[in-house]
DNA sequence: TGGTGGCTTGCAACTCGTTGCATAGGTCTG
DNA sequence: CAGACCTATGCAACGAGTTGCAAGCCACCA
């Protein structure tokens, strides 16, 4: 499982508490990966117990505290094993593939409205990656190492990704025109 | 949930046992929708349950008996019902693109060997892809409709996705050389 | 005849993730 | 102060998917 893995890198570039990790996985990682807070606070807790994070109590002017976590140094271990095993190659799993392979068992043109709303999705996020592009990273990769350079890569895969969406669900609306 | 309506799809193109399906998903749907013949059978059964399908025991020579499972009525609704839906759009949920943005909290040279595994799976499959494409389409899209250009859209949809993979994975490690 | 191996169906236990709800502290406003 | 709303943490129940194993049927071969 690799929510866990996804929560150590998370927590090895910023420490953060449960909710923190919730908006962010909302937000520029949650696009690469989702998760809800009640998961996350599951997989903290089971992460505490077996000794891969801390948790700070931090009091907060106007807020409850929070629990702020970081990676110990069993965590990071943890962390590089599993970075240097193998990951299979998985399979799309898309619904909306099964969809489109399937539209000829049902209404038609009601499968192609799915598709539009997909592609209309698949649009804002692309629009979205770009704009994260050029606001942190308007000189491109260039002088870029590291943490920095790999992130500025998962990005790329992000926009890359999406560009195939977009490329994809148009043709397949193209040749249903 | 979507293996239902998967299956659902594949037993309207063709009815077929657990263990035909099994090997359907292992290979041409397979590499876009994967599962397991255990889970086939647990789904079959609810849907006999739901009245969705229906089996029809079928001798053969030579091996154990079968169950051929063909889609009813009250399937074929549910599927139209389904199709018709919208679908949420998903992350990418990539262990590969976690270990791409941590790998600098472990072994560099390490992730790299994963991904460069990766790549090679991902040129696989396209090759797989496009001897399908070659053998199936070798005259392109052109005169195709219904089922069978959805079919071929799908599998347009899967030589996008592995190109993408290949130019993503590409320039990761040409960035890392 | 007995063993091996393939095909077919299936059960059981477990993990992962989602959904809905609960609790508690804090701010703001009528 | 009461009520609405936000932040923050968490529990419980459920559904989906994986892994490991079992059992029956059949063919083939020593």
């Amino acid at each position: 499982m690799a929510l866990e893995h996804a929560l150590l890198v998370a927590l090895r570039e910023q420490p953060a508490s449960g909710l923190d990790l919730a908006k962010r996985f909302g937000r520029s990682i949650g696009f690469f990966w989702s998760a809800t807070h009640q998961q996350i606070y599951k997989v903290l807790g089971r992460m505490e117990t077996d000794g891969w994070v801390a948790a700070t109590e931090v009091a907060q002017s106007g807020k409850p505290d929070k629990k702020v976590y970081d990676v110990t140094p069993a965590g990071a271990d943890a962390l590089a094993t599993w970075l240097a095993e193998p990951t299979p190659t998985h399979a799309l799993r898309s619904d909306l593939a099964v969809k489109m392979r399937g539209a000829s068992f049902g209404d038609r043109e009601a499968v192609l409205d799915v598709v539009r709303a997909n592609l209309a999705d698949h649009h804002v996020r692309l629009d979205h990656y770009r704009q994260l592009m050029k606001r942190d990273y308007p000189t491109g990769a260039g002088g870029l190492a590291g943490l920095e350079l790999d992130q500025y890569l998962v990005l790329r895969g992000g926009i890359l990704t999406e560009e195939t969406w977009v490329a994809w669900l148009t043709e397949y609306l193209e040749a249903h025109a």
